[in-house]
DNA sequence: ATGAAAGCGCTAACAG
DNA sequence: CTGTTAGCGCTTTCAT
C-alpha cells in the first residue's frame, strides 16, 4: 500500500527478500527483449527459434539464474511429473530393496516418488481416493501391495495409470515372479539330496493385507511332491504370521515332533532364519541335522550361509519404475506382465540328510 | 476444428472422455448459482459464508464430485505441500526404520514425503539443486545424511526450510542422539561386569559419506575408560567399512591376536552381528567367553538376543517429521534442537568374563 | 521466427 | 455475505 506510493526505495528497489521471490519466464523474456513464448519455447528446445534468439536468451537465463516453476508448468501441461508409491510394511527387507530400485529408475526417469508406507487396509483407500483427485499424481505404482477392485476402478476413471510389483493382479502391468514354480524349485533341491520329509513354513492365508506368495510357494512345495511320487504329510506345513519369531516357534513344535522333518523350507528367507535359530536352540546342526531353505536371497542370507531361492528385488523395482514411466508418457507398448527369473543359491544351509 | 464446426454433437456432449476431465471450482460456482470466490471461501472453511450458501455449495460440490487441483491450489498459494526426505542408503535397517516415522508422520501433516536414495556424494549436490528450484517443495529432511555448507546455503537461499534427523549439523533444526554418551553406557555396562579388555568394532572415520557417530561412540568408549581410570588398549579399536562381514573379519582378526579381549562393542547392531558371527566361528561361547554389545536395537536385536543401546528410531523419525512441518507451516517456535533418550537393553550377548 | 493472448484451476483482495 | 477480478508462472494456439 504505503509502499508502492513511495518511489525511491533505493536503487533496483533491494528489499530484504522474504522467502526469495524467484525469477519468472516474463522476468526472462523482457531481460532478453523477447515474448515469452520465445523463452518458453527456447526452454523446451522447440525447433523454431533463430540461433541469435536463443542463445541471447540462454544467456540470460544464465545470468538471471532462472528455472521454471514446477507447479506452473505443471498446471500448464496438467501433469505433476510425481508418481506415488505404495508399499506395505517398510520393515521388511524384501520390500526395501524394491523399493530403492524403484527409487532409483524412477528418478532416472525424471519422477519425484511419493511413498506411501501402509500399514493396515483402510489406509489404501484414502491413499487411493487422494491420489486419484485432480493433479495429484501422474501414476500409481504398487509394491507388493494388492488392491481390490474398488480401488482399482477409482484409479482408472481418474485416468490414472497403474502398475504393481511383486503383485499379480490381473489387468494390471506388472513384474512378477513365479511363486509356485520357486517353491517348486527349493522342494525339489530338498528331495534331489535325498530328503523325504520336508517341511514348510509360511505365512497364515488370511492375512489382512492378502499376501499371496506364501501360498503359492506352498502350491509348488505340493507340486514338488506329487511330481515325485510322494505325498506332502500335511502335519509338516505351518503357517503363522509372517515373522522369524513365529516362524522360530514353530519349528520348535515340529522339530519336537515325533518323526520330525530333515528338512524346511520356508517362505521367506525371514523365517528361515528363525527356523535356524530354532534348529540352534533345539541342539540341532545345520546341515547336517537339517536343512534350510528360504526364499528372496536378502542380503542377510549371504551372511548366514542361507540356501534360498534368489529373486531380483531391486531389479524387480527398477522394472516397476520403468513400467510405469512408460505407461505415463505412453510411449509405446507397455509390458503387459513381466516374470522375471528365479535361481536356486546354493550354500551352507542345505545338504543330504544326516 | 471441425468438431467445433458442428454444433450437433448429441445430447450434452458425452464424448468418450479421455483422461477424465475432472470438475473445476468455476463449474461447481454456476451449479450452485455462486461465484467462485464463494465456493473458495466453504472448501477453505471460511467464516463468513451464510449458512444456506454453504449448504448448497458443499450439496453441489458432492453431486458432481469435486475435488480442487493440487496444482492449482499449490500455484496460487505458492506452496507445493510436500517435503523432499534425503536418506543415505536405504538398505540399513536403522535408517528404514526412522524413514518410516518420516512417512507416518509427515502423512499425517498432511505432506507428500518425496523420498531420494542417495548412495554417492554427488547425488546430494543434484538433488539439493533440484529441490531447491522455484516450486519444487515445501521443504527439506536430511535422515542420517551430512549436507555440506554450500549446500545448506543454497537451500537457504531459497528460502526453504531445512531439519535433520540423527545429524548434528549446527544451525540446522535436528533431532538426535547423544553417541558419545550411548558409547560410554555401552563400555561402562561391559566395565561393571568385570571386563577389562574391551574392543571397539566400528566405521573407519574417512567415510565418503561423512557419516560421524561411529566415531562419536568411540568418543564415549574412551570417556568410559578414562573415567574409570583405564587407559583404552589402541589394539583393540578395530575400524573398518560399515557392514557385518567386515565387522566379521576385523573379530576374527582381534579373536586370533595374543591377548584377546573379552568383550567388544560394536557402533552398531549391524556389526555386533558380525562380531557375534566370528565368535561363533571361532568357537567361542557368548556370553561365557566373549560379551556383545551393539547398538541402535534394530529388530533383529531382540530376536538373537543382543544387548545393545536402543535409541528411539520410529520416533526420532516422527519427531523429525514435525519439525520440518514447524518450520514449513511457521507456527510457533520450532525446536532447534531435541536430544533424544538412550537406554541400555540388557540381552543375553553379555555377561562376567568367565 | 516471434509476439500477443487465452487458458490451466485456484486464492485473495476489493468493491459492493 | 458475496460477485468480480487480478494474479500465481507456464504452455500453446493464432496471427503476423
Amino acid at each position: 500500500l504505503s509502499l508502492s506510493g513511495r518511489v525511491h526505495v533505493g536503487p533496483k528497489q533491494a528489499v530484504m527478500a522474504g522467502p526469495n521471490r524467484s525469477v519468472t519466464i516474463s522476468e526472462v523474456a523482457e531481460a532478453s527483449g523477447v515474448g515469452v513464448g520465445t523463452v518458453s519455447r527456447v526452454i523446451n528446445g522447440a525447433a523454431n527459434v533463430s540461433n541469435a534468439t536463443r542463445q541471447r536468451v540462454l544467456t540470460v537465463i544464465e545470468e538471471l539464474g532462472y528455472r521454471p516453476s514446477r507447479l506452473a508448468t505443471g498446471l500448464a501441461l496438467g501433469a505433476t511429473r510425481s508418481v506415488a508409491v505404495l508399499v506395505p510394511y517398510l520393515t521388511r527387507p524384501s520390500v526395501v530393496a524394491r523399493l530403492a530400485g524403484v527409487l532409483s529408475s524412477l528418478e532416472a526417469e525424471g519422477f519425484d516418488s511419493i511413498v506411501c508406507n501402509v500399514e493396515h487396509p483402510d489406509q489404501v483407500d484414502r491413499l487411493v481416493h487422494s491420489f486419484a483427485g485432480p493433479h495429484r499424481v501422474d501414476g500409481i505404482l504398487l509394491l507388493s501391495l494388492k488392491l481390490g477392485t474398488a480401488n482399482q476402478l477409482l484409479i482408472r476413471d481418474a485416468g490414472l495409470p497403474l502398475a504393481a510389483v511383486d503383485v499379480d493382479l490381473p489387468s494390471v502391468p506388472r513384474v512378477v515372479i513365479d511363486d509356485v514354480d520357486g517353491g517348486r524349485l527349493a522342494t525339489a533341491h530338498l528331495m534331489e539330496m535325498g530328503h523325504r520329509r520336508i517341511a514348510f513354513i509360511g505365512d497364515s492365508p488370511n492375512h489382512e493385507m492378502n499376501f499371496t506368495s506364501s501360498a503359492r510357494r506352498l502350491k509348488g512345495y505340493r507340486a514338488a511332491h506329487l511330481a515325485s511320487g510322494a505325498e506332502p504329510d500335511p502335519s509338516l506345513v505351518r503357517l503363522g504370521e509372517h515373522g522369524s519369531l513365529t516362524a522360530e516357534a514353530m519349528t520348535l513344535d515340529l522339530l519336537a515332533s515325533h518323526d520330525p522333518p530333515t528338512a524346511i523350507f520356508a517362505a521367506s528367507d525371514t523365517q528361515a532364519l528363525g527356523v535356524m535359530r530354532a534348529a540352534e536352540k533345539f541342539g540341532l546342526d545345520i546341515p547336517r541335522q537339517l536343512s534350510v531353505v528360504g526364499f528372496d536371497d536378502i542380503e542377510i542370507a549371504e551372511l548366514v550361509g542361507l540356501t534360498t531361492i534368489r529373486q531380483p528385488l531391486f531389479r524387480s523395482g527398477v522394472l516397476g519404475g520403468q513400467l510405469i514411466s512408460t505407461l505415463v508418457r505412453k510411449d509405446g507398448e507397455p509390458v503387459r506382465r513381466m516374470t522375471l527369473p528365479l535361481e536356486l543359491v546354493h550354500r551352507s544351509s542345505t545338504a543330504r540328510p544326516g
